[in-house]
DNA sequence: TTTCAACACGAAAACGTTTGCGCGACCCTT
DNA sequence: AAGGGTCGCGCAAACGTTTTCGTGTTGAAA
């Protein structure tokens, strides 16, 4: 129960001032060698370490940043958080976690309780809800504080900052083009409702591809899924109504169901249909058949935001540079058990 | 670029005192009430908010709790930490997240990077090494600081500390005897190497049905995963060698591998063979079939241990009660595909 | 012996709060 | 008019650091 020792205390153990003390520990030349031992000694038979706050207090640096993510029992944005969290740690920074559970109130509750001192910036994707409301003041607020923010996945070009992302829009073209390629015909969309901007990015992707080949864009053929947590009954229908022949799913969780609706319905995967997924997490990989996916690297977007971060916490005082990157991660199909006869993609 | 705005500025710019603009904001009856309205008047124009960090040494709390677990790229973990957010921030705590990649090392240099006065407590689950190593000083040091620890899932008895765990033994031994219950004779296990507590405890779990319903313990039956990400090929030729009629898994990894290496030498699950795996995540939910496992809810699990740890810390300075707790939380079997003719367990 | 540098250390400010206490001004009472 | 009480506010300490600037002592040079 004994607390931290400080360097008041060490000092008047050793009957010195504070500031001899605090000196004798950084090796200021300033100290006889006799005092440095002595409260070197002292300090390390005590277990002495500075206390961070009052580091942070003085210094105005916490050496911790925030991450803000919609949640967190997610493959994808665990992922992300470890890649952050390794090379943070490379750098010496801690990492925050605060999830918004895809509510904008918990978002700028977050975002608020944080910039008053605790971190020294952000790395962020846009709860769903804040992408729908397009009410970016919290965010905008605090990079106006000076508080440097970037943000991956789920952007916005509402706001001007740092920013890592895929390039939805190709990766789902070209994963479509590899479809046609391959000689499909009926290629189904299951995706989310427009104002999550991958959805959209990731649907207007498919849709160019239909276009530059000539392909007619059947309405019919697009699912869009509200409710995320009940996609089973309207996906099986919907397959079982078009009968496509391929299946390009926005992310994982509607990809799996899609293949279990189409098992359900007495459709073999792939033999009968073909079905492309998004993100390449656990459910893709484990998942039988294995699925086809458009596989990102958390791991490396979250390495990235990371460093563009801490790269601007660092500069920031020497340059005062306002130009703001947009750094893509390059994204590849990865080819599993649940896409009959795809050549090699050509990316 | 302008920086948050602090008391002082205030104070200069109202020309009052720094107490009184303290004060104000603080709604204090010494103060007039011109004076305090002028001043909250101004203090939000300027949108002022106190500096966490400067309270955080004041106060010494920093309402901030540190999570270290071993990877965040796994279901259960994730579960675990949006259960401990959530409480903790209904309580006004912040959470703070550091992985240890299940290295010693880096288990002991976050824990003493953050015992510096970064946070108020600690929620952790032991890195594989560190059980291994049976090395627990840096935990032992924290606790002897007066800083509370909560450890869940991977713990140890060598440690006074409260602790909240599943009672990893009978959950085994309850599906286990459901097996048996079932008819099923020729029972496997793949589990992990002993030095993985819940590993060890689900094999004693194992172990202790079968003698309990004189069943004999075959030891070809037992297989000892050593490198959890090569485990394909030794299941699937245990399996293969072997032909048990069931198998109960640790955990969803070794429980889905299972699956498809019966598949893959032509057993049909759960017709030839069922599986029991352990832990409900992602992978159990989605695989196809979906697999019958012991269900450990995580969301409860970190709820229970950021109640203990903030109830300790909120108590901490009028009752000492040394008397450390540890609670059980309920696991339950969660039937699905992957096993057949099972009936509604006891549990 | 005086003067001056070098040396070794301490005092104090600063980071941004909160809070106990002191103090001046005013008003009311006797 | 003098005393006492209340009101409104400021001073200063405290949390634990780092760092600049001063200061006293010593030794050597003049």
């Amino acid at each position: 129960m004994k607390r931290k020792i400080t360097l008041k205390q060490i000092a008047k153990e050793l009957d010195v001032s504070i500031s001899t003390v605090s000196k004798s520990l950084r090796d200021s030349p300033e100290i006889s060698e006799d005092t440095r031992l002595k409260v070197q000694a002292f300090a390390k038979l005590y277990n002495y370490k500075p206390n961070n706050i009052a580091l942070s207090l003085k210094n105005r640096k916490t050496k911790t940043i925030a991450i803000i993510i919609p949640e967190i029992v997610h493959h994808f944005f665990a992922t992300v958080i470890s890649g952050i969290e390794q090379v943070a740690n490379e750098s010496g920074y801690n990492v925050i976690i605060c999830l918004s559970d895809e509510s904008f109130d918990k978002e700028v509750i977050n975002m608020e309780m944080l910039a008053n001192g605790s971190i020294d910036g952000f790395i962020m994707s846009l709860s769903k809800e804040t992408q729908n409301k397009a009410d970016f003041h919290h965010i905008i607020e605090v990079i106006n504080q000076g508080m440097p923010v970037v943000m991956f996945d789920r952007v916005t070009n509402d706001i001007l900052c740092d920013k890592v992302i895929i390039d939805d829009n190709r990766a789902a073209f070209d994963a479509i083009q590899n479809l046609i390629d391959n000689g499909f015909k009926k290629i189904a969309l299951i995706t989310t409702v427009d104002y999550v901007s991958v959805g959209k990015l990731r649907t207007e992707g498919y849709l160019r591809a239909l276009r530059t080949n000539d392909v007619n864009v059947d309405e019919n053929l697009i699912l869009r899924i509200e409710d995320i947590d009940n996609c089973a009954v309207p996906i099986e229908k919907f397959i079982a109504a078009n009968k496509p022949d391929a299946v390009f799913a926005v992310n994982e969780l509607f990809a799996v169901t899609a293949i279990k609706g189409a098992k359900k319905i007495g459709l073999n995967v792939p033999e009968d249909i073909s079905v492309i997924g998004f993100t390449d997490g656990i459910i893709s990989k484990y998942s039988s058949p294995s699925i086809t996916t458009v596989s990102q690297d958390g791991i490396e977007m979250g390495g990235k935001a990371a460093k563009m971060l801490i790269q601007r916490l660092e500069s920031e005082d020497e340059e005062e540079e306002e130009h703001y990157r947009t750094e893509v991660i390059e994204t590849h199909l990865v080819e599993r058990e649940s896409t009959r006869a795809l050549k090699r993609g050509s990316f």
